[in-house]
Formats: C-alpha cells, sequence, structure tokens
DNA sequence: TTTAAATAGTACTAAAATAGTACTGAATTA
DNA sequence: TAATTCAGTACTATTTTAGTACTATTTAAA
C-alpha cells in the first residue's frame, strides 16, 4: 500500500551500511558484494544518492562513495524522496467539472492533508533511527484521525 | 510517494459520493455520469467494492450499489487495502547471507515498524472524515521520530 | 607519463504492474 | 418474458520500473 520501490529498499540498505562506517570509501563494486545486488544496479542507486546529495562521491582510483552528512540528518523522507522522485500524489484524473460538481475536490484536499502528514512523519525518521534496534510494533501508533476534531 | 493507484483515487470520489447520499441505490451509469469516468472502469471499482464489503449490492432492474455501513466506519486504510491487495511491504529481495551479514534484516524490520504505523494513521481516518471540509495543512504534524527515543 | 581503477552520464531493453475494455452469465422487476 | 443491471472472467494496451550497456572523465600509482 505504501509502495516503495525496489530501488528505495536497494538505498536503505546501501545507506545503514556506509552509517555503521562513516568514515569508509565504498567502491560501488564493494557494495555489491557486500549486498548481493548487482553492480549496475548498485551503482545507479549510488549515482542517484550522489545527485541527491544524500552521498559524495570520490573519483579514481581508490575513490568510492561515502555519506555526504551524518545518519541523524538524513531522514527517511529524503531517501525515499531521491528514488521516488518528487512526492506526488494522485493528480486529479476528472474533468473539472465533474469534479466540482461530484464534490471530488474537497476529498482531494483532504487526500492531500493525509500525504503531507504521512511525508512529515517520515522526515522525522533519520538514518540513525533505522539502523537501531526495531521498536516494538505495540508502541507504533499514530492517530490521524486527531485532525479531524 | 505515497503512491495510490487511479484506481484507488477513483474509490475515494465515488464513496464520497454515496456516503453523501446514503440511502440512494446509485447505478454504475449513473456513478459514471456524476464522475466524468468511463462506465467500465467505475464498474470495476464498485465490483472490487462489494468485494471488499465496502458496498452492497442490489442487482436486477432498479438495482444499483450503496454503503455496506456507516460513513465514520469505513476508514480509509480500508479503501486503500481494497484496492491495492493486501498491504505488502517490499518484500526482502537480497539473498539471506547478505541479508544477515550485510545489517539488512535490522532495517528492514524498522521498516516494518514505519508502514504499520502510517497503515494504523490511514485507518483512524474515515470516509465521513474525508468528506469534512479539509483542515490546515499547519495543523497535520504527526512526529513519528518520539517512537525511536 | 602511462595505466588501471573508479565514478558520471546517457541511452536502451526487458519485465512487471496498472488501467481500461469486452463479453458472457445471472438476478430482479415490471 | 423482456428489459435492466450487477457478477465474473479474460484480455489488451499502456505505463512504469528495473536492470543493463556503453562511453567519457577523473585520479592514484607504477
Amino acid at each position: 500500500m505504501l509502495r516503495v520501490g525496489k530501488l528505495t529498499d536497494y538505498a536503505t540498505v546501501i545507506l545503514s551500511i556506509m552509517a555503521k562506517d562513516k568514515h569508509h570509501v565504498f567502491a560501488a563494486m564493494e557494495m555489491a558484494a557486500l549486498t548481493g545486488i548487482a553492480l549496475p544496479t548498485v551503482s545507479k542507486v549510488l549515482k542517484i544518492l550522489v545527485n541527491a546529495k544524500i552521498l559524495m562521491s570520490v573519483r579514481g582510483a581508490k575513490g568510492g562513495y561515502l555519506l555526504a552528512g551524518e545518519p541523524n540528518g538524513i531522514t527517511v523522507a529524503a531517501i525515499i524522496s531521491a528514488l521516488e522522485g518528487p512526492i506526488a500524489l494522485t493528480e486529479c484524473s476528472l474533468s473539472k467539472q465533474a469534479c466540482t460538481a461530484a464534490s471530488g475536490c474537497g476529498i482531494r484536499a483532504n487526500w492531500h492533508v493525509i500525504n503531507q502528514t504521512i511525508y512529515n512523519a517520515l522526515a522525522s525518521v533519520t538514518l540513525a533511527d533505522l539502523i537501531k534496534p526495531a521498536v516494538g510494533l505495540e508502541e507504533a501508533y499514530v492517530p490521524l484521525a486527531s485532525l479531524y476534531q
């Protein structure tokens, strides 16, 4: 439901490995070996992360990649945005008159609130949190409905 | 980023229209006219919603569709699940030894927490909320990070 | 200075998911 | 019994995503 692509998944794994050894410069091939992901694919993900300024790259022999900042400054929202593109909700696919007449627009405004809320939530979790041991699921409850009361 | 398909979008529009006129039996063709969505597509969405027990159907002449329950009992999570299938996170796409060795698994557990949290949040919003006027964005802040402290 | 190692960028191909359509069958009402 | 309307299935086309290939550029070391 919250569909994130495989590349995003790869990115979190790659970044987590880097976060645990912050000053090590990882070559793409090294990362491919560590994760089991094919080299061209790892390479693609790494390039995307550099463009998003989440990673820095060092070119030439002995080059590679390393985190551009501290793990607690890299948010999950930033990682997802880098891989999945700008946060685009479903754009209005109804004709404008149908939208207004059929009361679709008000719904969409509410959708936007929900999506923004979820984005904010993801922006509050960082790579540093991600490499901590997982918390218990029973604690993971955020009542979004309170926004509507 | 939180990508929901077009059909899910259609579903929210359709359900909102129905929620505003709870006892009216809407024929598929009527709904197509109201929304501007092509009849076969509306029909497809309606059938899916019936299977998910979000809608009831009345067959035969003068038949159609209507809500199976009260708007405040139909959650956004239920609507999304109906259209997008069971909430499937990205399944582990790394080899098992790489996963364990490369510390990917701990990350995935954290992913699961985040996804579950977002699901819970969506489960707290109902169709009744969705047809209310939208709330201001500045209020829409849910600090997920608190889970990690 | 040359060679090897490594990233940068672009473009392409293949596979998967999604959206939309068509058609046949079954139920209900008039 | 005829007309209306939903039920179900299967199919096709489109779009998105994943993955690959290739060339250029940069840097370290021999």
